[in-house]
DNA sequence: TGTACATCAGTGAACGCGCGTTCACTGATGTAC
DNA sequence: TGTACATCAGTGAACGCGCGTTCACTGATGTAC
C-alpha cells in the first residue's frame, strides 16, 4: 500500500506525498470502484447529466457513499473523465514512440480520441465546460484538472500533429485545438446518429481537410 | 375548428391561410407569441432543455397558459425551431433564385446555418433526436415535424450541394447529410466555445475539405 | 349602436415526482497489545 | 495468535427544491340580437 506510516507523522489530512488520495480502507476501495465503473455506465447512457442517485443505486451503494468520494458531480465526472485522457495520452505516447508514418499515427489517434469521445458524450468535456461556467470561474479543483485534461489531450494531439507538420503530410495552418474541436464535434452530433459509419466518414473528411493543398 | 369563416374573412394578420391552426382570440395569439419569443430567449440562454415554468415566467403568463398553447416541450421546441427551419429554407431559395456562384451560395448558406444552430444549441436537433427516442418513436405531430424539419434543411442542403457538385467546386462523394451533420458538430462543439472566431475558422475547413482534390 | 351572454383563454395554487444532498446511526476494518 | 476498540466507511430515511403538469375558478372576448 502506499506506506502510510513511518514517515513519521506526515500530516493525516495534509499531504498526499506525490499522487492524489492513497486510497485507506479496502471495502473504501472497492466501493469507490464500483461507483467509478457505475458512474462510466451511466454516463455512457445518460450523459454528463444523469442522476446521481441512480449512478449510486447501479453501483450497489447509498448515495452518501457516493459523495462520501465524490463530493459532488464534477468530481465524479473528473474522476471518470481522467482515466479517458490518461488511456489517450498514454496512447500518443505509444504512436510517439513506434515509429509508424506521422500521418497514420496522428489518424490513428485521432480515431481513437473520436470513439472514447462519443462513448463519453463528448467526454463531458462539454459539460466540464458548462460546470466551470456555473462555477462562476471559481478556482476549485474541479476546474484545475479540467484545464490538465485540456491541456493533456491538447499537448498529445499537438505532438502528434507537429511531426505530422514537419513530415509534411498536413497543413501548417491547422492548430491543434482546431481539430480537436472539430472531432469532438463530430463526437457530440453524432452521438445518437443511427448510421454507425457516419462517425468514421466525417472523421475521414476532416484529416482530409487536414493535408495540405 | 379549421376553417371558421369562410374565405371572406381573411384574418387581419395575414393568417396563413393553409397552415395549421387558426389562431382564434386576440390575447390568445398575442399570448401564444409572447411565450414564442420567451421560449426563443431562454433556450438560447439555457438549451433545449431549459424549464418551462421559467418561459412561462417571462413571458409573463402562468404555465397553464404556456400548456394551453403548448401540449409538451416538444411542441415548443417544434415551434420555436420550425421558424428558424422556415427562415433558413427561405435564405436558400433566395440563393437558388440568385445567381451567385454555386460555391459562394452554398458557402453563404451554411454560414447562415451555422449561426442560427449554435445560438439555438443546434436548432434543438440534437433534443429533438432524444426526444423522438423517449418518446419510443410513437408517431406523434412532435416527431413528424422532426422529420420534416430535418427533410426540409436536407432538401435545401441538397440544392445548394448539387449546384456546387455540377459546378465542379464540390467533391462528388460528399453528402448534404455528412455536410450538415458537420456544421451541427461544429455548432454544438463551439456553442461555449470562449474564442467567437473558431467557428468560422472550422467552417472554412469543412468548405475545404468540401472542395475537389 | 348597445347590451347580454356563451365561450374561449388565462390564472396560479397545488400535486406528485425525482433530484441533489445531509446526517444520525450502524457496521466493518485494521491496529495495538 | 487472539481480542478490544478507535476509527473509518456505509446506510438510507429525510429534507428542501424546482420541475412538469393539472384544474377549479375568474376574466376577457366577440357574437347575436
Amino acid at each position: 500500500m502506499a506506506a502510510p506510516h513511518t514517515a513519521s507523522h506526515t500530516a493525516p489530512h495534509g499531504a498526499p506525498p506525490s499522487a492524489a488520495q492513497p486510497p485507506r480502507r479496502a471495502d473504501a476501495r472497492q466501493n469507490r470502484e464500483r461507483v467509478l465503473a457505475a458512474a462510466r455506465e451511466v454516463f455512457t447512457e445518460s450523459g454528463p447529466e444523469a442522476s446521481l442517485n441512480e449512478i449510486a443505486r447501479r453501483a450497489g451503494v447509498g448515495p452518501g457513499t457516493l459523495y462520501r468520494h465524490f463530493p459532488n458531480r464534477h468530481a465524479l465526472v473528473a474522476a471518470v473523465v481522467k482515466d479517458r485522457v490518461t488511456a489517450l495520452c498514454g496512447h500518443a505516447d505509444g504512436l510517439l514512440a513506434a515509429d509508424r508514418p506521422a500521418d497514420e499515427a496522428l489518424a490513428d489517434w485521432l480515431r481513437a480520441f473520436l470513439e472514447h469521445a462519443r462513448t463519453q458524450h463528448g467526454m463531458g468535456v462539454a459539460a466540464m465546460i458548462a460546470d466551470a461556467d456555473a462555477a462562476g470561474g471559481g478556482a476549485e479543483a474541479g476546474g484545475e484538472l479540467d484545464l490538465n485534461c485540456h491541456l493533456s489531450i491538447h499537448n498529445s494531439a499537438e505532438a502528434l500533429l507537429g511531426r505530422a507538420r514537419e513530415a509534411g503530410s498536413v497543413r501548417r495552418d491547422l492548430s491543434a485545438d482546431d481539430l480537436i474541436q472539430l472531432v469532438v464535434g463530430i463526437a457530440l452530433s453524432t452521438a445518437r446518429s443511427p448510421d454507425p459509419d457516419q462517425p468514421e466518414r466525417l472523421l475521414a473528411l476532416v484529416l482530409d481537410a487536414a493535408r495540405p493543398r
